[in-house]
DNA sequence: ATAGTGTATTAAATGACTTAATACACTTAT
DNA sequence: ATAAGTGTATTAAGTCATTTAATACACTAT
């Protein structure tokens, strides 16, 4: 289901956070369908469990589980996280353009990464 | 001439290499003028030596400083940094586009960020 | 010679991350 | 009721990168 990669620098919550957010927005998983459980998960990436708990927090404080104890953690309705998430992606985008616009890249420079990198995307589904 | 900020995440010597590059290719530092001492600047900063002294090592390795021992270090010449500098912003935009892309942002997304944070710019120079 | 450079090394302190071992309350199935 | 499977919480220990600290050495300029 995931794959962690021990190269990355980022924490494995981290990792673990955005790949199960990545199967959510990008309908792998569907509103409804029931996650796997905290040590199951665990078992499964070689992991201790209170490190899926940790990404399963994050996931449910951005809306994109809802928890019910004892019972399990299922993917929450899209209304939930839809806007949330659209609005993180920009800002995140943003964040990055602000510091290469400050280095010194150009607005043309910008433009041609994002054709260069959604060219890309097309190459991917042919 | 550099301010530090504590409640960022990423370590110190990141940061000022970071600043120092700014300064370095925003022209305030010109090719050929000598940087603060190791032991100054970590005066200046409340820093340790040690954490400046990575600083430099890094600039120095990506071509923006060249070392002489015993006596300082010094801007370089645009040419040795001008190319991997552009080359490095393109890289760190692009990494972020194919995140937000993957992450489903569009590419009219993408272009309403760019034009945005560009249109800032505008707004800053008057 | 003396002071100021860059550079290198070793030791210790800090903090985030991760693992480990439990424990508890809740839900489901038997 | 009992047992098994949930989420959740706590405490302790280990790992690792970062940072500080204290030196030491070679080189350069005055």
């Amino acid at each position: 289901m995931i794959i962690l990669d021990y190269r990355d620098k980022r924490p494995l919550y981290e990792q673990v956070t955005e790949k199960l957010m990545l199967l959510i927005t990008g309908g792998a998983l569907s509103p409804g369908d029931r996650m796997p459980s905290v040590r199951s998960l665990a078992l499964d990436l070689s992991v201790n469990p209170n490190t899926v708990q940790r990404a399963y927090a994050q996931l449910e404080q951005d809306g994109y589980l809802t928890t019910i104890t004892g019972r399990g953690n299922y993917v929450s309705e899209k209304k939930l996280w839809q806007a949330g998430h659209e609005n993180a992606l920009r800002t995140q985008l943003k964040e990055v353009l602000e510091k290469v616009r400050d280095g010194g890249l150009s607005e043309e420079g910008a433009r041609d990464c994002v054709r260069e990198v959604y060219e890309e995307q097309g190459r991917m589904r042919s």
